[in-house]
Order: C-alpha cells, then sequence, then structure tokens
DNA sequence: GTCTATAACGAGATAGAC
DNA sequence: GTCTATCTCGTTATAGAC
C-alpha cells in the first residue's frame, strides 16, 4: 500500500503522521483537555489554518489519536497472544493481559485517552468501536477456543441477569454460553482496573512490585472466566 | 463544633463551601485540568486575590476537592454498610460496593477527579490518602469479621508473590492470611474498574442494563476473596 | 488580626486586520 | 501566512476597611 503510493499522497502521510506525533506529545505535557490545533501547529512551524487540510477538526484529530491508542494496544497484545502455542489456553489469557498492561505502562497518556476520564466536550463516535474492541475480541477467542475442547460448563447467572446474558451472548458470542459471556465482560473491565489502578497510581505505596501482584490477579481473572484451574 | 463557631469563623467556612461547590461546577463543565481560581471568583463576584485567603494556591484547592470527593464516596459506602447486619457478610460486601457505584454515578466528573485521569501537573499529597482508604477499609473489615468465624481458610500465593503479600499484609491487615491481603487489593482495583467502565461509557451499547450485571460482578468479587460461595 | 480590592508580573492563548 | 492588540491564567505586593 505505501509502496504504491504517489510523492502528493506520501507527503499527506508524512504531515498527518507529524500532526499525530507532535499531538501525542501535547497530550502528555498538558492533557487531553488542553489540546489545541494551534500549539500544534505552532510546534510544527505550520500556521493553524493549514491543519485543517489534514483534520477538519480539533475532535478529528483527538478521535484519530484515540483509533491510533486502541490500535497500538491491540496491536501489541495480538503479537504476544500469537506467539503462544494455541494450545495453551491458560498461558494465550496471561500473556495477553500482560501485554496490554505493558503497553498501558509504556503509554500513560495514550492510556489515559482511551482508559481515562472522558475528555470534556467530546464524545467519541462509533468509528472507534472496532479499534476499541480488539483487546476484548482476542479474550473471547482465547474463551472460544476453551469451550471447543472436553466438556467445559458454562456459568451461572441468577434469574435477573438471564436476558442481559441472553442478550449480550447473541452481540458478542453466539457460541458461547450467556454465563460466560457476562463473566468474560465483566473481568474485561477488571482487568483494565487493575492497569489503570497502576498506570494512575493508585498502587502506590501499597504495592511495591506491581509485576508479580499483576501476573497473579491475571490468572485469577482467567479462573473466573472458566479458564484453568477454579 | 459547629455551633461554638463565632460569626467570624462561620462566614469563613461559609465562602469555603462556596468556593468549594463553584469549583465543582467547573469540574463539571471544563474538567479538572481546565479548573482555574479566576473564574471561581469572578463566578462568585470576588476578587481572585482574595481567594488565597482560603486557599493558598490552585493545587490547594484541587486537592481540598479530591478529599472531599473521596470522603463523600467514603461515607455514602459507610451509610448504606451500616444498615446491614453484622452477620450477613455477603450482604455487607455487594451493598457496600453497590453503595461506591451509586455515588461514581450520582457524581461522574468526582469519581473522574478521584478514579480518572490524574491531572497533568498535580501530584496529590499524602494528605489524600486517610480519605481515599476510607472504602478500602470498609471491604477489608468485612473479611476480617469473615476471619473471626468458623475456620474460613486463606487463599494461596505463588511462591513469587509471597514477599509482596507478606509486606502488604503486615501494613494493611496484619490479622488476615497474605493470600487474602492480595485478593482483597485485586478486587479493590478491580471493582472500581467496573465502576469505572460503567461511569466512563465503555459499557455503552454492550451492557443495556448495568444494574444487575454489577450487582452479579460484585458477588462474584466477593467470592474471590474469600465469602460466601466459591 | 482578618479580610477584600487594586494593580501588576510574566507567560500563554486568541481573534482579526493586514 | 504574519503581526498585533487584547484576552486569559496563577500568583504576588500593597494598601486600606472592618
Amino acid at each position: 500500500m505505501s509502496t504504491a503510493q504517489g510523492a502528493r499522497a506520501r507527503a499527506r502521510t508524512a504531515v498527518t503522521a507529524a500532526i499525530k506525533d507532535e499531538a501525542r506529545r501535547q497530550l502528555a505535557a498538558e492533557g487531553a483537555a488542553k489540546l489545541s490545533l494551534r500549539a500544534v501547529a505552532r510546534e510544527l512551524g505550520m500556521v493553524s489554518s493549514a491543519l485543517y487540510r489534514y483534520f477538519p477538526s480539533r475532535d478529528d484529530l483527538l478521535t484519530a489519536l484515540i483509533i491510533d491508542a486502541y490500535d497500538s494496544l491491540g496491536a501489541a497484545a495480538e503479537a504476544a497472544h500469537e506467539k503462544i502455542p494455541d494450545a495453551d489456553l491458560m498461558a494465550r489469557w496471561t500473556t495477553t493481559c500482560e501485554a496490554a498492561r505493558a503497553w498501558a505502562l509504556a503509554h500513560p497518556h495514550e492510556y489515559a485517552l482511551i482508559y481515562g476520564s472522558p475528555v470534556p466536550g467530546y464524545s467519541a463516535p462509533v468509528t472507534t468501536v472496532a479499534a476499541a474492541s480488539r483487546v476484548g475480541l482476542l479474550l473471547i477467542g482465547i474463551v472460544r477456543d476453551a469451550h471447543r475442547g472436553p466438556g467445559l460448563a458454562g456459568l451461572s447467572v441468577p434469574a435477573g441477569l438471564r436476558p442481559e446474558a441472553e442478550r449480550m451472548a447473541a452481540d458478542l458470542a453466539p457460541d458461547l454460553p450467556p454465563g460466560t459471556v457476562i463473566a468474560m465482560t465483566a473481568a474485561w473491565a477488571q482487568l483494565f482496573g487493575l492497569v489503570g489502578f497502576e498506570v494512575f497510581g493508585q498502587f502506590n505505596r501499597l504495592v511495591e512490585d506491581p509485576e508479580p501482584f499483576f501476573r497473579h490477579a491475571a490468572a485469577r481473572l482467567a479462573e473466573s472466566v472458566g479458564l484453568g484451574g477454579s
């Protein structure tokens, strides 16, 4: 794709990338709320109006950064996951979780952008959901493979949650038991609860060596969706 | 205490409260990053320098808002918890979790302030930790009571986590088994992972009725620290 | 002593004329 | 695309009212 580009298109992608790089730098320094097209332009030696040829608005630049962050996280998780043998379900799960944690620690400001407080006045468009789902889909795939093997019992759900569980299963993974889909959704949120607490400093002065702590918590999360022990 | 106040002191608390109220309003509208002393003063019909009689700096105002938020959350959780009979450990746990969720949904911007992305350039002082620990202490108390009863087995920890587990137990709850302390810390982070995903909209278009979903997840969290079933 | 108001600083954002 | 005049901000020094 990039080899087939003309010079004009190549220049355009280069400038687009430079804009996003500078925007990410500002994200780290000032936070998403203060991201300003003018400041990005100034730092790049451009005039602010020139930026509008690349991003029609500040919100569109934000959306691009969000999609990039989700994709970067998703790609990191997928790359780590691919190296594990298909049969080792538990290792596939924990490796994926650890890759998500490692990415978040390496990119705390982009992590804050996608899993932190919403940016005031900004509402993410539907265009972001595909990228946002990548880690979740990876985890679903692992649990799906576990259910292909010998009889793995579905997890139970209380009566009041039954309709929601069935609706969610139909939406997300019709081949999985509803109780498992519920447990996976919770595990997904809980995984990012653990990651967020570490990245945002909530564990400071409390957990001294977060890596083995996280490793253990991720393994227990796997059990909560029916993988491994329990 | 407040009845023994003179007129001077009463006026001072009233102005302090008005400043914080207005600051909270701006928090909701613009986010913590854009909290401005001048804007608060303007809205109150004061001059910005007058605010320095009440808060020595913008960061001190932020700190006060953070402590207030933690205390408000803690008080809500404690009030809900108090109504449950001591013997019903599972209900004490789930009620506390549900109170935290309800508070977060009712105060999303204050929730973002304490559990969302860090405010750029601001670092929370140690003064905040007492208020920040209230919910955690509540949960520890429940599990402690569970261990007072008949033989409740401690949870296992892998060898690599053993030293950390023992250090954390010594710090947080010397009377609880180290594995349980680890599990509780993870459950605490996971609880706010669930709450945060809902408050920040990550469950939009995914979980239609979050209340029974959360109720079930909180009950399963209780099991993960050794309460009830499992 | 306790407060509020005026004025100013240095730094940065912004809007509009050119 | 550039320049300038006018905003904002946090913060301080100072002077005066109660």
